[in-house]
DNA sequence: TTGTAGGCGTTATCAC
DNA sequence: GTGATAACGCCTACAA
């Protein structure tokens, strides 16, 4: 009806309607006491005029929108598991009638505090997904924040440390001895991580086994990362019989790398991701893996958020079971593979 | 360092300063007209007050924030092809040195415009992923907006005419003549839907073939309405020996409640979807289906995006073509199949 | 080169 | 019940 007239304030309205401004805000915001007459008339006027809230000059006004908004800080979409999270996310908020604003975070610091503060004056809460050590202060206290990880005052994450061992030991008990790790990036601040691969020593120490230090390389967490540390694995005088690999992906690059050198999974190479993504279970082989509940950790996290908004008090650390999905990558050490080269 | 200072504005940076409001708005804003040393010494105070610019105060002021922020609105994060449009999206804007901000959109329409408002002022462009037909109103011309399907004025789809034709072709030509389509929803102002059932009733004309009306079902464009529309087909006194799905979601249904009731798939039934997401390649069997390229088609809209940001001319509708995938889910109707029942 | 007034659209406060 | 006034933090326009 009305075509893009300019902007419509509630200066407009109230002119239409014959009342103060305050009063047009007073009924946008279900405030009591006003006649009903004029709350109607208000409603007419806004209607004719076509107005809609502008959120900058409330938030200004506010100093905060609450604006069924919830805000996710993410580093990437086309990591697998990011999106499991986020799906969990997204059903969980629209049940509670939420929306999600997903910000991809910027590599560039300074934007990075930007796209924080806006989050600040924007949402109801904020889900950070894999924080850095420091993100934790880029947020006031006056907006809840739930992070995945390790660090922060309210965190959502699966048991890190007892996954590693998991995979780890299952390896010993399949009779491997010299057992590999493909780990997170080098110079990473993550301590998911760090807790993994500290699983991994506990389970080889537990077992009464050492590892070299070359055995211990860097996945990158990326399929290209595995695959080239796997690469250097084998090429070792004495290579590994089995790897553990911090997540799917760069499993998945072991799995190339084995299958690009001939190597057989699991006769002559045994492989256990972490994650269980999708793709997990139609490598070839299915990829054994820890797996972690990536859709309940999404809908936890925005559980814990909502709960923090209402006030209602929640316990500030969920932590998840990691569980071992046995499947096709591994399998006891062959004689051959077990001798040296 | 300084931990939580209330909040930190240019006139807070101006006092350690010793300069105006306006010189530090100025620095902020890499005008030009100061000396290096006034430049200098702001950018110190900021770094020491730990100033961030408020985005509220300055889209109030501005009409607009270009913030590098491309704004998305989408209907759901869960559906497989809308996480593979975003995946190209994002790639696009990192490479670009933007960043997208994804607002899943509300069922409910006040809140709907609110959103877009929101984005108005947010955002450089704004990427509507599924819009109805009015969704185009709700923007202004002050900012780009780029839909994916039929409607807007900037679009970028795959050609549904002719995958639906496409599609429902080489079911003529493996030697069908009970071919039924799953429609999308009934109530869907979606013409893309159309689009694609349009080219079935094309192929099926071209042929010298016709279908009742009952074999017309919708099907949802989901995993359980496809399932439910193919058991109503199935059940008809001359059932179909062929089905297009108007998307992989229905297809794969199609193919569950096949399985159901103990007909083989192809001997039996022949499904053709459309879409080619990831998942249709590893069902059992493997999804004959029209693939869109869903990824380049993220990347296009944001290019597209990107040009119209910076006033560059740009062909305003982009299509891209359809081509059938064929897989194992489609053979000629054996003998006893195209007989009646 | 730097500073001063005024307004962006909304809401809180406090009179009427 | 309703309405005037003063913020909120920033930017544009104009003066000094």
């Amino acid at each position: 009806m009305i075509d893009t007239p300019a902007t419509v304030t509630i200066a407009d309205v109230a002119r239409v309607a014959g009342v103060s401004k305050m009063t047009v805000s007073n009924v946008i915001n279900n405030k009591p006491g006003m006649t009903e007459e004029t709350r109607e008339r208000v409603r007419r006027a806004i209607e004719q005029t076509g107005y809609v809230v502008n959120p900058a000059a409330r938030a200004l006004s506010n100093k905060r929108l609450r604006s069924n908004l919830i805000g996710v800080l993410t580093p990437q979409l086309n990591w697998p598991w990011v999106a499991e999270i986020l799906h969990g996310a997204s059903t969980t908020a629209e049940a509670a009638g939420l929306n999600l604003a997903i910000f991809t975070t910027a590599s560039n610091p300074a934007l990075e505090r930007e796209r924080a503060t806006l989050l600040r004056t924007l949402a109801d809460g904020v889900l950070v997904v894999i924080p850095t050590a420091d993100e934790q202060h880029i947020f006031g206290n006056d907006i809840p924040v739930v992070t995945l990880g390790a660090y922060g005052q309210r965190t959502v994450q699966v048991d890190n440390h007892a996954g590693g061992y998991l995979a780890t030991r299952h390896l010993v008990e399949l009779g491997h001895t010299r057992i590999a790790h493909l780990a997170g990036k080098h110079d990473t601040t993550l301590r998911d991580a760090l807790d993994r691969q500290a699983g991994y020593h506990a389970a080889l120490r537990d077992a009464g086994l050492s590892a070299p230090d070359a055995y211990l390389q860097q996945g990158e967490f990326s399929e290209t990362g595995g695959e080239l540390a796997t690469r250097i694995l084998l090429a070792l005088p004495e290579r590994p019989t089995a790897i553990f690999a911090a997540n799917d992906l760069s499993a998945i690059g072991a799995l190339r790398a084995a299958s690009a050198l001939g190597l057989r999974v699991p006769e002559d190479l045994s492989i256990v991701g972490f994650d269980d993504i999708h793709a997990a279970a139609v490598t070839d082989p299915p990829l054994t893996t820890v797996r972690q509940p990536l859709e309940e950790i999404g809908q936890a996290a925005v559980q814990l958020l909502i709960q923090l908004t209402r006030g209602q008090s929640a316990d500030p650390h969920v932590r998840f079971p990691a569980t071992l999905v046995t499947r096709g990558s591994t399998a006891p050490p062959s004689q051959e593979a077990s001798m040296s080269p």
